[in-house]
DNA sequence: TCGTTATTTGCAACGCTATTGCATTTTAAT
DNA sequence: ATTAAAATGCAATAGCGTTGCAAATAACGA
């Protein structure tokens, strides 16, 4: 797990240091979608602010996470398909509890293809539901 | 239309005042979402900063108004049908131009509905697009 | 292992968005 | 015109995000 990380940086062409290893695997052991502040209170070693913004900053110019359109403040979560500096794909459904408060990906559902009125072109497609989440609702 | 205006106002007993007039008047006569630094510098007197916030807020709650999920800051549009204090309905895609930055709600469009995994309830739906308004593509 | 260079970090400062408390002004209704 | 309730403007404050710069660190070759 400590190698896939470090594996995960190189593969970026990026520089291991504390932050963005901490970061990177604050990512990948949770499964929701994380904000600024998110990680700020809960790394293992406390980083400067500006630091952990400029680890998001270079993660999503890099392709490893992806920002979650959100009602309130950015949010972000892991690329799990195979996302570039160049180009991201990323057609899947986000969802937002309003109970726990938690966003994540379902990455299972894409969105939808909407057609779109004339001269219209679309380039990129941000579907966020709001509801309440399996563990909330207590059913299944 | 001066008169619709105070009508909206009095029907959601709102008293009428300078700063709520001219905002309504801003979201009825532009077609497009709305930020607050767009109204800011856009209405024919000069109000506080503060005074323009409250009066979003103030909108939101009555059902007059609703908040357009946007990548970057909050924007507002009317709300066409018919919304209350308590429900708001809103099914329609918003598309957000990456040429001249304007947001606007396409009303005809209304989200496909979406089939989330067991236990999950949906409340709210939010899809944005972006990409190339017909002005900018040239087309149509 | 050491030394060098390019990159990253932390700090301080700043700008922008949004909110709150309070005194003053304005609305609406008598 | 008078009055009570509501809205406004101002000052202060908090949060989010960025920038410049000096100090620290990573990566690489000798």
């Amino acid at each position: 797990m400590e190698h896939t990380i470090i594996d995960t940086l190189r593969e970026h062409n990026l520089r291991s240091t504390v932050c963005r290893e901490e970061v990177l695997e604050a990512f990948m052991t949770r499964a929701t979608a994380l904000s600024h502040g998110d990680l700020e209170g809960n790394l293992k070693e406390r980083f400067d602010r500006v630091t952990i913004y400029r680890t998001l900053k270079t993660f999503l110019e890099k392709g490893i996470i992806h920002k979650v359109l959100d009602d309130e403040g950015a949010r972000y979560a892991l690329c799990r398909e195979s996302c570039t500096e160049d180009v991201h794909h990323h057609d899947h459904v986000h969802f937002k509890c309003n109970e726990c408060g938690q966003t994540n990906c379902l990455e299972n559902l894409h969105v939808p293809s909407v057609q779109l009125p004339n001269g219209y072109r679309a380039q990129e497609t941000n579907l966020l539901i709001q509801g309440l989440c399996a563990d909330c609702t207590g059913s299944q």
